[in-house]
DNA sequence: CTTCTGACGAAAT
DNA sequence: CATTTCGCCAGAA
């Protein structure tokens, strides 16, 4: 396996009431592709809040234990549309913290820059 | 070595 | 809306 320790490291910065997407973490490590993030989850530790990662359209990702998925998010208090998707208005992640960009190779600019794109 | 598939995304049609 | 196509790369077959 490839270094999954950057994505889980990343995963690791969504706090408790938001959710992120694959794209998002994605987005964030250069050279690392939505599917690999998927793979990193499968092979996931325990620790991992995997439950807080979701599909583009914020509904849970095709996977045995979706359901127990949202009902973990909706119980740290995140929103759940009535189509059954995270409310991205409200709860969508705000980003990784400014220690996780100092470890990080990219710079403070892209980030924000990448996170500007999140809101279209 | 080649091929296929995957807890996916985004743009094109 | 749904369907298709392509891209991403690591494992499994």
């Amino acid at each position: 396996m490839t270094d999954n320790k950057p994505i889980h490291d990343l995963i690791r910065e969504v706090p408790e009431g938001e959710a992120a997407s694959y794209g998002m973490i994605a987005s964030l490590l250069p050279g690392v592709g939505p599917r690999m993030v998927a793979r990193a989850m499968r092979s996931a530790p325990d620790d991992l809040a995997w439950y807080r990662i979701v599909t583009a359209s914020g509904a849970p990702a095709g996977h045995s234990g979706a359901e127990e998925q949202r009902r973990r998010l909706k119980a740290e208090g995140v929103n759940i549309k009535k189509n059954g998707a995270v409310d991205w208005s409200e709860n969508r992640w705000k980003g990784p913290s400014q220690k996780w960009v100092e470890k990080s190779r990219l710079e403070i600019e892209e980030v924000m820059e990448i996170i500007a794109g999140w809101k279209k």
